[in-house]
DNA sequence: TGCCTTTCTGAAAGCGCTTTCAAAACGCCT
DNA sequence: AGGCGTTTTGAAAGCGCTTTCAGAAAGGCA
């Protein structure tokens, strides 16, 4: 007597005395089988312990339920929230989310997304827009529909769910020119393979532009994403002779990083420098000084970006969603420059203050 | 002209003018088919653009390369980082990860197991240990190898790859009694679905025990893990008549919300209170005061609970992993209790000062 | 060259489910 | 009882791949 291993929809059809396609029917349209024959196969569902293959189901039914979502990080809390609210969404609608990880890395996204295209996911969830278009041609080419996050591009607009980046960089320069600061620094992410970060920095270079201002290339830094490298910049940019009176961070790690050095060094927030963050997580408004920032409305981009999904799932056609708003915050970590001595080149003291400073630490 | 909408691996076949089987090897054991063919083949799908069908591979060989994650949460940056490193090792060992999300809820969990068995995923990675026994039944039945993270736990030992998380706060509780306090309050998670929280709340139990000393029920308070539930918490606690001189925070972000309020009330830290964490996030070192805490070595977790199940995932037999170590870490939010008045239960002018504190927010 | 061993290859039988398609059963009238 | 339009059901044909199994080709040696 050969032992089975599993049940299978057959065993469940013998046991309940029905053919396997009223089983299958039951299982899937419940409505369209007569109620004592349902009761019957409940039954012996339940009775046997039957677990529908997910596998068998997809060859056949030519769909796997299963949503791919490759993200840059989820050490960061960044990500995390708004893919929960993704998976949320998406999952009461009875898809699972597969995710997996790029480091903000292209070639491992390339590797993620055939992946997922092997296992036949019924959508794929990526951040941002810019990578070699024979990705898109993959997608289009297999009828995958995708949705992009985190921007609002104009290149596959119809696909984008998310905010205008270039557009907040600009209100929060706007905001620090207001206030009379005319001499900047950036702390920026990466900018090559990163479009969020480019689309960050081009809005900084834009506003300035437009104020008759510019970024000298010595006051821009590109670091990761993470608190430690924005206390080394920071540190850098205010140890220079001359530093900026404002420091823009590309992203919230990068501030927290600059607020925790500017308290190491001694140097007063916002009185002697301005900083500002970009994304407005939970640690902005509980730092001091409290972080002036731009506010990114992530989980109700997770939420839409789920409902923009599963339109495409429903076949419905693509329609291009409207940008998320986000709003400029205000708290204490800015604030009017300071006057400035007449020989701006000179300050020694400051250079030595902020350099011995560090040894605290 | 029926026009064919995806390639199939028969296609292929055709077009290298090979039969379907070697086709199958040439992608599966390359080395088994003699190189002109393997490059005739390989040229072909390329050609064709061919990209197997990962539910068809999955029926046919009963396997999915596949692995299901449930964690808690992913919102807040403590499972981030562990599954990232777990998903990064069984990558490399070809699986794909998918993620689901219980919101520290058993039924959720208990119904994304059930997804994950209908998957037919290879293997599972689990927080904790206490669930219902029914779902190991389950996955005992069909066969589904599993991890169970964060927890070294008696019950299922084989299974477990975590630390001892009542031995960890035992250790910050005997340290804080060496430095001679008496009085503690407690900020825990819930318990009641949480083997961690509560191992860390029985932990302190049984080291406040051996010292003679106990935790009045009006001392230990249950929240979510967010900051602003510690910070709640923390308020109530320091508000009473008679606070305690130590409050030990069940997780770190509650010891965040602890320290930031400690702030506005003008609590000072570590001088009229001490306060511990759980965890040590990147913040812990970061925050004034830096935060005594516990060490717990996720990313090792996350690669060895990936290890462990690859092991299994071989057919190697299971060995009960040892639980990985935690450290203390202290630093500056601990001290030596100050010396209390004699008559304890007085002191209404603290009372007062800290809840009038509170209006600087 | 002939014979035996080793390596490659192809035919065919599934894997467990969904989905036509046509037949059966049912309900309702006349 | 017979007829007709609706449900409900079952048989059978895949979905696209892997995996025996046995036969063909290649290699080695006398």
């Amino acid at each position: 007597m050969k032992r089975r291993t599993t049940t299978t929809l057959d065993d469940v059809a013998r046991a309940a005395g029905v053919s396997p396609a009223t089983v299958s029917r039951c299982i899937n349209q419940p409505a369209s089988v007569r109620e004592e024959k349902r009761e019957r196969i409940l039954n012996a569902i339940e009775r046997l312990g039957y677990v529908p293959n997910g596998s068998a189901r997809a060859l056949a039914s030519r769909k796997t339920r299963m949503i791919g979502a490759i993200m840059p990080s989820l050490d960061n809390m960044l990500f995390g929230g708004p893919l929960e609210a993704f998976q949320k969404e998406v999952g009461s609608a009875g898809y699972t989310v597969a995710v997996a990880c790029s480091e903000y890395d292209p070639q491992q996204e390339r590797i993620h997304v055939r992946n997922f295209l092997e296992s036949r996911v019924d959508g794929l969830l990526l951040v941002g827009a810019q990578r070699d278009p024979d990705i898109y041609r993959q997608l289009e080419r297999q009828g995958v529909p995708y949705v992009l996050t985190w921007i609002s591009s104009d290149a596959r607009k119809d696909h984008c769910v998310g905010f205008d980046n270039a557009a907040a960089a600009e209100q929060l320069v706007d905001y620090l020119v207001s206030l009379g600061h005319r001499h900047f620094g950036m702390i920026s992410g990466f900018i090559e393979h990163n479009d969020r970060a480019k689309a960050r920095y081009l809005g900084v270079r834009t506003a300035l532009e437009r104020h008759g201002l510019s970024l000298p290339p010595d006051q821009l830094l590109h670091r990761p994403f993470e608190p430690d490298a924005g206390r080394d910049a920071f540190h850098l940019l205010m140890s220079a002779a001359n530093p900026p009176t404002a420091v823009l961070c590309g992203s919230e790690p990068h501030a927290y990083g600059a607020l925790f050095e500017a308290r190491d060094m001694n140097i007063d927030v916002p009185g002697e420098v301005s900083v500002t963050g970009f994304d407005d997580m939970w640690l902005a408004s509980q730092i001091s000084p409290p972080l002036t920032t731009v506010r990114t409305p992530r989980g109700r981009m997770g939420r839409q970006a789920a409902q923009h999904l599963l339109a495409q799932l429903r076949g419905e056609r693509l329609v291009a969603p409207r940008p998320i708003e986000t709003t400029l915050v205000v708290r204490k970590s800015t604030a009017a420059p300071r006057p400035r001595p007449l020989l701006q080149r000179v300050a020694p003291d400051h250079f030595q203050a902020r350099t011995r400073a560090k040894s605290g630490s």
